[in-house]
DNA sequence: GTCTATATCGGGATAGAC
DNA sequence: GTCTATCCCGATATAGAC
């Protein structure tokens, strides 16, 4: 209930809690105005209709963690600084976002063709960054692996904890919050620890 | 529309496709009835409500690709047998039946609580598992690693790959189907490559 | 800009004919 | 066992007062 925001930035903030936690379908406009504490037909006046608004908070949020993925492949640092980078980073944003990941991957597999336009929106362009990764591997004292393979192996080791987490946490952290945090920060470690082990030569 | 088949078999098959495809929210009875080319009433016959219709299928759906988790693990196998089988299994399990990992995902990540229950009746005893993977990684000629790290990396880069399918896909195979059907199968490979060079030592 | 009232539609579910 | 007709509610969306 900041007042120094704007009806219509408040809006946005809630409506990005409400669809992240139930999905596109599983929220209605009443969910989002009672949250917000406004009325219903006030969405409407700023957003025309669920569907606009939805689209507003999807961008927003695919704009939260997939810029960083250019940032790093595509700077100077060597592959293993990329490793550490990547994975420093994307676990943190999960931690804070932890709903990011099922968000994300539910509305793509309903609607994919939304995405192409949204990754070059991100000033990301794929193929470069999978070449930069197939030189690093030929380069630098590494055995070659296939750098497709490497970049998926890379991203579903940190995601997938979030992910999988009500799974996970529960069959094998006793349902322990706090138990699983101290893993997903471990995992800062272990998965680089896991991939360059697998990669180095010698 | 075989006719072998009951129609309260039929209903199931028909509601499994449609609930996997457009989850719990997205799905009406609506849509259900006319795929499987009869009455809404008929499906409120058969199952009393659309809830009571999509545990069934849940739990259907859970037990095609769980108990597998139990066979492997508990099996005598050497750990690095134990690997190559699990990869083999459910990359298999998944290419057949693509939507079960978001769609999993997604109805646990809004239910939870109804997880346990499927997980026992499953036969599966989670700690009992990890024990004997950390008794196999501490005997077998193996660097020492957390047992927890070690299933959650193995699990997730098997099914990492269905459940970002579109995302993937789409950024990093052009959209190519078969490209990517390629992939899958070579993660047969892979995954117990990486997690072998990772963990053996020497 | 924010509210109330209302229109319209589609959802789950039941009753009852055949 | 399968259908038609219907109930009731909640959803999105708009009109119009303030």
């Amino acid at each position: 209930m900041d007042n120094n925001i704007s009806t219509e930035d408040h809006i946005l903030q809630v409506a990005r809690e409400v669809f992240m936690k139930n999905g596109y379908d599983g929220t209605t406009m009443q969910m989002i105005a009672d949250e917000a504490r406004i009325n219903k037909s006030l969405l409407h006046y700023y957003y025309r209709s669920k569907e606009k608004l939805f689209k507003r908070i999807f961008e927003k949020v695919f704009s939260t963690f997939i810029p960083h993925l250019g940032v790093i492949f595509m700077s100077d640092m060597s592959l293993e600084e990329k490793i550490h980078a990547f994975a420093n980073r994307y676990i943190d944003v999960f931690i804070e976002n932890p709903l990011i990941p099922i968000f994300v991957m539910q509305e793509l597999s309903k609607n994919p063709d939304h995405l192409t336009e949204l990754i070059k929106d991100a000033g990301i362009n794929p193929e470069i960054m999978l070449d930069k990764i197939g030189q690093s591997l030929e380069k630098e004292d590494i055995s070659i692996q296939d750098p497709r393979h490497f970049f998926v192996n890379l991203i579903g080791l940190c995601i997938f904890p979030f992910a999988a987490r009500p799974l996970i946490q529960r069959m094998i952290f006793k349902n322990n919050e706090d138990d699983y945090n101290k893993f997903l920060q471990e995992r800062k470690k272990e998965v680089p620890e896991l991939i360059l082990k697998a990669i180095r030569k010698g």
